[in-house]
Parts: C-alpha cells; structure tokens; sequence
DNA sequence: ATAAATGCAAATGCTTTGCCCAAGT
DNA sequence: ACTTGGGCAAAGCATTTGCATTTAT
C-alpha cells in the first residue's frame, strides 16, 4: 500500500533502491511503532542487508514526504507507518506505544486559540498502563 | 510559590542549594518553556554561578517529584513550570511551544480503550504556526 | 558528621553527515 | 550519463554520569 501511495505522491525523482524497498516494507508490517534501531535490527535478522544510517535516512524522508508518521517522546523517536489522524497510548513502564480507535475529533483543529495561532492540527496521546505492564505488577 | 510547594511536597532530604533556588525561580519566571540551555543561559547572563549539569539534574528532578514538567518533541526537552493540567501549541516553525487556556478535558482520562488499558492521564497538543512565524512568511 | 549537591570533564545514546562508491532511471 | 542513494566511520547534539570537593542540615 504504502509502496503504491510513494509512487504517486514521492517526488519522481525517487528511486526504488532494495534497501528503500524493504525498509518501507518492514514498517508497514508492524503495529508497534519501532525507533529505528528496532527496525534495523529486525531487518538484520531477517538477513537483509542494510546498515543503521539508511534506516534513518529513509524513515526521515519518508516523514518529510509525509508518508509516515514521527513519534517524539522519551527515548529514541517512533515512527509509525498510518499517517491518517488516529491517537496513540504510551506506557510509562515500558515505552511502548499503541494505537488507539478513538475517532479524530476534527472539532479540535477548528478552535481558535486566538491571538493569530493558526492551528493546523492536534495530537492527543493518552498515558497510562499498557495490559502487559499492568500485570506485571 | 513552587518554593514552597517544594518544602511541602519534594522529599525532606532534600536541600536547599543556591543553584537549586535559582533554577526554580527562573523557570518559574517564564512562560516559555524553556530547554536546559536556554534556561542556563540565562542564569549566565545574569551572573548566576551554575554548571549545565546542574541545571538539568535539578530540572531531571523536579520532574520525577511531578513539580515540573518535562515537555517531548522535536529538539532538545523542554521544561514547564505549570504541574496542573494543561494544553500546549507546537509552532512547526520555530519549534517553541506555548500555553493553551482550553479547558481540561476530564472525560478523556475516563475513555476505555478496552483490552485492560489504564489511562492515568492524556495530552493534547496542537500544532501549526504561531502569530510570529505566521507574519513572516 | 553525614549525606546530598555541585563542577568538571569524560562518557553515552541517538542521530546526522561527509565522502566516495554503487546502483536506479 | 546523470544523479540519487548506500556504506562506513566520523562528527554532532543533547543528556547523563563518575569522581573528587563543597555545602546544607
């Protein structure tokens, strides 16, 4: 999917090199938000052939085009392959990140903040404890 | 005021330094939300005698007390005198962040993600560009 | 007196970059 | 051919830490 969406809105200037290829691959196939070491070192494991700087050279430009998605927090950044508005929980035991099936309330980005803010989007992010954490202790 | 919230709430070894005093009074002198540097800098033009370690290991702590918080997202941490609930504005321009008067929204921290989450708290930020960047370009 | 806090500099973690070569179009 | 992208190792920031010394209680 993402590979179809790149095709189109990529800059054509954008060249279909294996390492792209299996980067955007990886990512779409996970739910968990990895930092980009995470990524690397799935990839490795597979056997794949790519090194640590073409990993984050990749996932930033992907986010600089847009195609995916940068989450900032403690630690190392996240990247998240949905870029259609959705929320995220964050575990303060372990870090890991979720998604979460709140529907987007674009009534959010229509307030008016007033003094000349102009508001182009909003995040909400819940924090708590994921199920596992919570068991554990 | 967050002095003596500290003499209340901080934990009763806790000492009473001279950089311990001024770092408090000058994050709390701002509305800003400075970084650790930012706000060291300051301290040095003012003829305040602090290491930035200091700084940051007092910031560091205050956080972990809950008296301060600690604010995520591109570029260094920034540091938020104000514990009590509250929105922020991210500028995507110059990348400062700013005070939001929304009311806090009690209901979200009651929302079930259902799976055994446990919401403790959640945090909304809007992005776009501030009155500033908006006028520039 | 004792434990906590500081300064300094070195260490660390995450991320970016320069350079030169390889590969996509 | 042209130029983007990759690998590698070095550099860059932001932040933390070890250690010897100072300072608050």
């Amino acid at each position: 999917m993402l590979t179809m969406i790149m095709k189109e809105k990529g800059p054509r200037n954008w060249r279909w090199t294996r390492q792209r290829r299996i980067i955007v691959d990886a990512l779409q196939g996970r739910t968990d938000h990895p930092t980009a070491e995470e990524l690397y070192q799935s990839l490795r494991e597979q056997g794949a052939d790519v090194s640590l700087a073409t990993v984050y050279r990749n996932l930033r430009a992907l986010a600089r085009e847009g195609l995916v998605r940068e989450i900032h927090g403690e630690g190392p950044d996240r990247f998240d392959p949905f870029t259609h508005p959705h929320y995220h929980f964050h575990c303060l035991r372990c870090g890991r990140v979720f998604d979460v099936e709140l529907p987007y309330r674009q009534e959010l980005d229509a307030v008016d903040l007033g003094l000349g803010f102009k508001v182009l989007g909003h995040e909400l992010v819940f924090w708590g404890l994921c199920p596992d954490c919570q068991r554990e202790k």
